[in-house]
DNA sequence: AAATCGGGGCC
DNA sequence: GGCCCAGATTT
C-alpha cells in the first residue's frame, strides 16, 4: 500500500490532539448517553445521510416506544414505518427491523460482537458495522464517512474523487493506521463532532482546529479545494393527478405503495402518471388500475417536491365517488381519522390539510 | 461502477 | 438551483 501520505505525520501526536479536544468539546447528543449496542445501532441507522438536528426528535421517539430489540421485533412494521414518517430512506427501517428480529432469533437478542455475524445483518454495510464495533464494543475497527473522507483528505491531502465507491477502501486503510488502539470509540467519534463542527464542508474553521499542525491542507492553504467530489446528474423530472377521492360517506380512498422501489410499503393518494396520460383518458385509466369510477374537479394545489434521483410536480385535485367498497387489494375507503394511522410521505402530508376544506 | 433510495437545511 | 448529510443495496 502506498504510505507517502502517512510519512508527514505524527500519529501518535495527532491522537492525543484530537482526543484531548474531543473530551473537552463533545457534543451532548441522546444517544451518547451510554454505550448500549441497540441505542448506537439505531442512531447510526438514522444518521446515515440525515442532519443530526433531523434525527435527534425521532430517536428519542423510537427508543420511547421500542426501548430494545424486543420490542423492535414484535412491532408491526406498519407501525414501524409510521414512526420512521418523514426520516426518508425507509428501507433502513425495514431493514432495521429485519435485522433486529434475526438478533433476537439467531443471538438471542445479544447484538453481535463478531464483524462478519454484526455485517451480515440486513442493512448494515462497512460504515455502521464500524461505527457499532468501535463505538459499542471498542473495537478499533473503521467507520467511515462523509465526515471521515473530508477530514482525512484534508489531513493527508487526498484528492481521490469521493464520490467513487472504489475510493472509500482507501480511507478504510488509512484510517485503520491511525485509529487510537487506545480509545477507538471517542477516536472515531472525534473525527465524526470535528468534521461536523470544525472541518466542514464550506469555509472550514482551520483556526479552531486541533489539528491544525497535523493537516496537510491547512499547510499548503487548500482546505477549500478538498476533498474532489465528482457532480451529481441532474434529477428526472415526473408529472402526476393526485386525487383526493371523497364518498358519499366522507371517506377518502388511499393507496398502498409496492413493497419495493420508491417509498416502498407507504400510503398515498391515488396518483395518475401525467406524462404517460393525457386528461381525456384519466377516467378510463382509473378504472382500468383502480377500478374506480371518479368524477374529477378542479385543481386545489400543486406540489412540488425534489428527491435525490426525481422530480415530483404534482397537480393536486378533489374528486368524488359512489363507490363505497374497493375492488383493488392496494386501495382503501378511510376517514380522516382512521387516515392519521397510516405511514404517508411528506408530499402526500402536505396534501391532508386539502381535505377538510 | 453507477443507479436507486428521502427529506431538509444551507447558501 | 446546487450541495451536503454518521450509507446500504441493487443493477
Amino acid at each position: 500500500m502506498n504510505d507517502k501520505r502517512l510519512e508527514h505525520i505524527n500519529i501518535s501526536a495527532f491522537q492525543e490532539d484530537l482526543l484531548r479536544w474531543y473530551e473537552e468539546n463533545k457534543r451532548d447528543l441522546p444517544w451518547r448517553e451510554n454505550n448500549d449496542a441497540y441505542r448506537v445501532w439505531v442512531s447510526e441507522i438514522m444518521l446515515q445521510q440525515t442532519k443530526v438536528d433531523t434525527v435527534i426528535p425521532y430517536f428519542n421517539r423510537f427508543m420511547e416506544k421500542y426501548p430494545t430489540v424486543y420490542e423492535l421485533a414484535e412491532a408491526d412494521q406498519q407501525d414501524v414505518l409510521k414512526q420512521w414518517e418523514g426520516l426518508g430512506y425507509y428501507s433502513r427501517a425495514r431493514n432495521l427491523q429485519t435485522a433486529v428480529r434475526e438478533v433476537v432469533e439467531a443471538y438471542d437478542g445479544k447484538i453481535p460482537e463478531d464483524p462478519k455475524q454484526l455485517g451480515d445483518l440486513k442493512g448494515v454495510g462497512p460504515y455502521t458495522k464500524g461505527a457499532i464495533l468501535s463505538i459499542a464494543y471498542n473495537q478499533p475497527i473503521p467507520a467511515v464517512d462523509g465526515n471521515v473522507m473530508r477530514v482525512f483528505s484534508r489531513v493527508l491531502h487526498i484528492e481521490e474523487d469521493i464520490a467513487q465507491s472504489s475510493t472509500k477502501k482507501l480511507f478504510e486503510h488509512y484510517v485503520e493506521e491511525m485509529i487510537s488502539k487506545e480509545d477507538p470509540s471517542s477516536f472515531n467519534q472525534a473525527i465524526m463532532d470535528l468534521g461536523a463542527t470544525i472541518c466542514t464542508p464550506k469555509q472550514p474553521m482551520c483556526m479552531f482546529c486541533p489539528v491544525m499542525e497535523h493537516c496537510q491542507a491547512y499547510v499548503e492553504g487548500i482546505q477549500d479545494r478538498l476533498p474532489v467530489k465528482k457532480k451529481a446528474k441532474k434529477q428526472q423530472k415526473k408529472k402526476y393527478i393526485a386525487l383526493l377521492i371523497q364518498n358519499k360517506e366522507g371517506k377518502y380512498v388511499i393507496e398502498k405503495r409496492p413493497d419495493s422501489g420508491l417509498l416502498a410499503g407507504l400510503w398515498q393518494f391515488p396518483m395518475i402518471p401525467a406524462d404517460d396520460i393525457v386528461k381525456k383518458d384519466w377516467q378510463p385509466w382509473l378504472q382500468e388500475n383502480y377500478g374506480l369510477d371518479v368524477e374529477i374537479n378542479e385543481s386545489c394545489t400543486s406540489i412540488k417536491h425534489v428527491f435525490s434521483h426525481i422530480i415530483w410536480n404534482v397537480d393536486v385535485r378533489k374528486a368524488s365517488t359512489n363507490e363505497e367498497t374497493v375492488q383493488d387489494s392496494r386501495l382503501e375507503f378511510v376517514s380522516l381519522e382512521e387516515l392519521k394511522k397510516y405511514p404517508f410521505p411528506v408530499p402526500h402530508q402536505k396534501m391532508i390539510p386539502f381535505l377538510e376544506e
